[in-house]
RNA sequence: GGGACGUUAGCUCAGUUGGUUAGAGCGCCACGUUGACAUCGUGGAGGUCGAUAGUUCGAGUCUAUUACGUCCCACCA
């Protein structure tokens, strides 16, 4: 089966993927049903259905693959729910657009049209982000793939929300709430960002009616002052205390308004005096509020000007900013224009400036939610990684606002409210137009209501509304309560996302756990960072700097890739991606690829071998190798239990590389135990798999023929076994290791061939020394070549030597001509320096009476045998120094 | 305006409860084709831990102040 040949000298990802993949897919691997073994469940967090694979998607499921299969070998029972989002506005928003280049208009469509668009478009594009994920290896459960529109997520969101009204949580009223003005909808406050603009601040005067001057008002917003309703000012400000009971009119319009006194205003700022315009402004409005104003809104649901505005109508309100200022400029009301910084509030998703206003909206009453969800993450029965975003949490948590959650689109789901009457201030909430019937009969007392008279309400839910019942409606937790897929799963282990949806989706899944299933959905939630370029910069379409992840794929493979991204991504941490990291990725396989190449080649054609951890117990080379690979083994297991993916994956690059590859191989060379390197290799085929699937299962089902019952993927992690680690070996192979890179250092600063054969000497403290130096050195022998080795407690100093010191061992190196004393002389020179200098440092510690009375005595011991050691160097380096001249 | 976090070799980061004159990977320099691997090997050069002041026998590791940076939250016209 193992044939050299068939071995190429570079590892071809290509070839292996997607056949492995298959067999993995093929053999039901993926896919979990409830059993008697431990649940272990992830749910993607799902991607928008008609998106695309991008860097921040590599790192996230990477990430999550990597846990679930671990888990999966740990034994339990994995379970890793894949699925899309039907994400209302962004996907509108493109089939809308889409619509247009076809010169179709959305409001030409009836909605039940529309929708079939829509759903012709997620037909069209939706899921092949899932596709992609595969190349990258995820070994999701495909048989459980949810989408949050299919009927059955659909209802849980309508049973979400009837359920939540009946409790009282749900109200429907008139606020302020974010305008998107482009995807003409209210949006919730998380999907406002603020972005940092040049703007002007315009003075405006507004004439006071009794002819005694005018009042200057600063306003970034010139347009909506035809909106105006009242000038306020401080009621302490003695600057404006002269303007207190008269009215001012409006420039251009000339209405008149009064000018009213409120402690909101601060005297320092500006001119003291604020013009208040509740329509558009939120603090406007609850000032309107408190002195019982009219509210005059002039701007209709596209930005543009209504005709309540009276001038400019029909302008968008930028054009009309500009044209107003023209205005007020001709009439002389214009005191003056002053550029500044400040914030502007856009929508996420359109990047359109938001308009506050006032509608009547649909609202969920977070108060009482929001109060177990904090304490599952401040009390860690929800660990986040890394624990610093508690605070990022408990922040938003502590200020939580009611979450606006009907949005004026139709692509998602339908609010179940339906309205019967006049002005549709009167409405039911349930399931079916037959049942609000019914309801509204009953409500109204009007027997005489016909299903004409019932209107579903126009609105639909905001996607993070179907989202946040995420964790319990992938499972049927709406449908059926106690369904054994929800009992078996839920609540789920990790949840792997980015900080920048905690607000958005973690925070709720967290509350919704609380309110339907009353606890947590996770515990632990795993915080990725950003993926940005090598400047720091987000990595984004609009800029070009983001690489294609399946063109990256095909370059360096998959598990190159996995790994290349893991290298870099501390939790929380953002991720610099450079391409050199993916190529490390990829050199690190061929390392493996190459190292198993080795081993095949030292078998016999024909010959069986089986694979085995039995060391040779005498043999020092083995007794380290299995301690390494044990020390290892346990640092991966308590990285993994840190969420230190990064370091986990650093550990078996070193145990790969420089242990058995650099150190265990090389030592071993040239005639390998086969069956026991490919033991070794059993070993860390486990350990990398849950990084590097691909090439691990392909070298695993080299080593031998197996079933498919004993494919890699869905074999045991390995056992740790603490009677392997042993400090003695490692001990006396360091020291073996230190003394040939010491050889080698003369050999490079000689420029001495690095397979010439040199005399050397081994001079050591005791006889006892001598057997234990001599017991181990063998593995010196192997890997240089010596023409005389001689090791004694006095041995003759050949002449014309080099010396070295490493640890209490001289070792010298007979060179015959080569030296060159003076060099050799600085060298000692500088080396015994740098001793003396620690020396002190040791010394002037234990001569501290503090120190010493104070320490632990183990701290005070290990000082001591720092001083004798640097101490009896010092000595030998002196000695050396003196025969040198 | 409030808050969180960060500042350690050229770059990206580790440094657990304060105790070896600070570590890793990558990069860099020199040499090298000793038949697994040049997607490689060997050797080497690079930091005194942002600054200041304290606590302590002892501080990268604790405290305070300060500078710079990143992020989050926030209705100042």
């Amino acid at each position: 089966m193992l044939n050299v040949s068939d071995i190429p000298k570079k590892f071809e990802p290509g070839s292996v993927e997607a056949r492995w993949y298959a067999y993995w897919e093929q053999n039901g691997f993926f896919h979990s049903t409830p059993d008697d073994r431990e649940p272990f469940t992830v749910l993607i967090p799902p991607p928008n259905v008609t998106g695309v694979l991008h860097m921040g998607h590599m790192l996230n499921n990477t990430l999550q693959d990597v846990l679930v299969r671990r888990a999966r070998m740990l034994g339990k029972n994995a379970c890793w729910v894949p699925g899309t989002d039907h994400a209302s506005i962004a996907t509108e928003a493109k089939v809308v657009q889409k619509l247009r280049k076809d010169g179709i208009k959305k409001g030409d469509l009836t909605r039940d049209e529309f929708l079939k668009h829509a759903w012709a478009w997620t037909d069209t594009h939706g899921g092949i982000i899932l596709k992609q994920l595969r190349t990258l290896g995820a070994s999701c459960d495909w048989e459980r793939t949810r989408f949050t529109m299919e009927p059955d997520l659909y209802d849980a969101v309508i049973d979400c929300f009837i359920e939540l009204y009946e409790r009282g949580h749900i109200y429907r009223g008139v606020r302020m709430i974010n305008w998107d003005p482009e995807a003409k909808t209210a949006l919730s406050d998380e999907e406002v960002l603020f972005k940092e603009v040049r703007a002007k601040m315009v003075h405006i005067r507004y004439a006071c009616t009794d002819g005694s001057g005018d009042v200057v008002i600063a306003t970034q917003r010139p347009e909506t002052i035809m909106a105006d309703v009242a000038v306020a000012i401080h009621p302490d400000n003695p600057k404006t205390a002269h303007l207190k009971g008269k009215t001012v009119r409006i420039p251009l319009i000339n209405r008149e308004i009064p000018i009213i006194e409120d402690d909101y205003v601060d005297p320092e700022f500006g001119t003291g005096a604020l013009k208040v315009t509740p329509a558009h402004d939120r603090n406007d409005y609850e000032i309107g509020k408190r002195h019982n104003l009219e509210v005059i809104d002039i701007l209709n649901a596209d930005g543009s000007l209504n005709e309540t505005a009276q001038i400019l109508v029909g302008l968008d309100r930028f054009k009309a900013r500009t044209e107003i200022v023209k205005l007020l400029e001709d009439g002389g009301f214009i005191a003056g224009v002053e550029e500044y910084t400040t914030n502007i509030s856009v929508s996420e998703r359109t990047d359109a400036v938001v308009e506050p206003r006032l509608s009547l909206q649909w609202f969920l009453d977070t108060k009482e939610l929001s109060k177990p969800a904090l304490e599952a993450v401040m009390s860690d029965e929800i660990r986040f990684h890394p624990p610093k975003f508690k605070n990022t949490y408990r922040h938003w948590m502590e200020n939580i606002q009611d979450w606006c959650i009907s949005r004026q689109l139709w692509w998602g789901q339908r609010i179940p409210a339906w309205f019967y009457g006049e002005g549709e201030q009167e409405y039911v909430i349930c399931r079916t137009a037959e049942e609000a019937l019914d309801k509204a009969r009953a409500k109204s007392g009007n027997e005489k209501l016909t299903s004409a008279d019932i209107r579903q309400e126009d609105d639909v839910l905001d996607t993070w509304f179907s989202s946040w019942l995420w964790p319990i409606s992938v499972f049927d937790g709406f449908k059926d309560k106690d369904n054994a897929d929800i009992r078996y799963y839920y609540p789920t282990n990790d949840l792997v996302t980015a900080p920048e949806i905690m607000f958005f989706w973690v925070a709720r899944m967290v509350m919704a756990g609380y309110a339907f299933r009353g606890g947590v959905p996770f515990k632990n939630v795993y915080y990725t960072g950003i993926v940005r370029d090598k400047q720091r910069r987000k990595m984004s379409k609009s800029l070009g700097n983001s690489p294609d992840p399946l063109d990256l794929i095909a370059q360096y493979g998959a598990d190159g890739t996995r790994a290349g991204m893991l290298f870099s991504s501390p939790a929380g941490n953002d991720l610099l991606f450079d391409e050199a990291l993916v190529e490390q990725g990829r050199n690190f396989a061929n390392k493996i690829w190459n190292a198993f190449r080795f081993i095949t080649m030292q078998m016999e054609v024909g010959k069986t071998y089986t694979p085995t951890l039995d060391f040779d117990e005498s043999n020092l080379a083995d007794r380290w190798m299995r301690s390494r690979i044990m020390r290892t083994l346990k640092e991966v297991n308590q990285h993994f239990e840190d969420y230190r993916i990064s370091d986990a994956l650093q550990s078996l690059y070193s145990l790969v590389w420089d242990d058995f590859c650099d150190w265990y191989i090389e030592i071993n060379k040239p005639d390998v135990n086969v069956e026991r390197a490919l033991g070794i290799f059993e070993v860390l085929m486990k350990m990398l798999h849950p990084m590097m699937p691909f090439i691990t299962e392909d070298i695993w089902q080299r080593i031998r023929e197996r079933s498919t019952s004993e494919a890699l993927m869905i074999s045991a992690w390995p056992e740790l076994r603490e009677d392997w680690i042993s400090d003695d070996a490692e001990a006396r192979l360091v020291l073996q290791k230190e003394l040939i890179s010491a050889l080698r250092n003369v050999r490079a600063g000689k420029n001495l061939s690095p397979v010439a054969p040199l005399a050397i000497g081994l001079s050591v403290e005791s006889d006892a020394q001598t057997t234990e130096l001599e017991r181990d050195l063998w593995i010196f022998r192997k890997l240089q070549k010596t023409s005389d080795l001689r090791i004694g407690t006095s041995l003759e100093k050949p002449k014309g030597s080099v010396s070295v010191v490493v640890r209490n061992v001289e070792l010298m190196v007979s060179l015959d001509g080569l030296i060159d004393t003076e060099a050799e002389k600085t060298r000692i020179n500088g080396e015994i320096q740098r001793l003396e200098g620690f020396l002190k440092s040791v010394q002037s510690k234990l001569l501290n009476s503090g120190f010493v009375d104070r320490a632990p005595a183990d701290v005070v011991a290990n000082e001591r045998q720092k001083l004798a050691d640097a101490s009896q160097n010092i000595e030998k380096l002196r000695s050396i120094l003196a025969d040198l001249s």
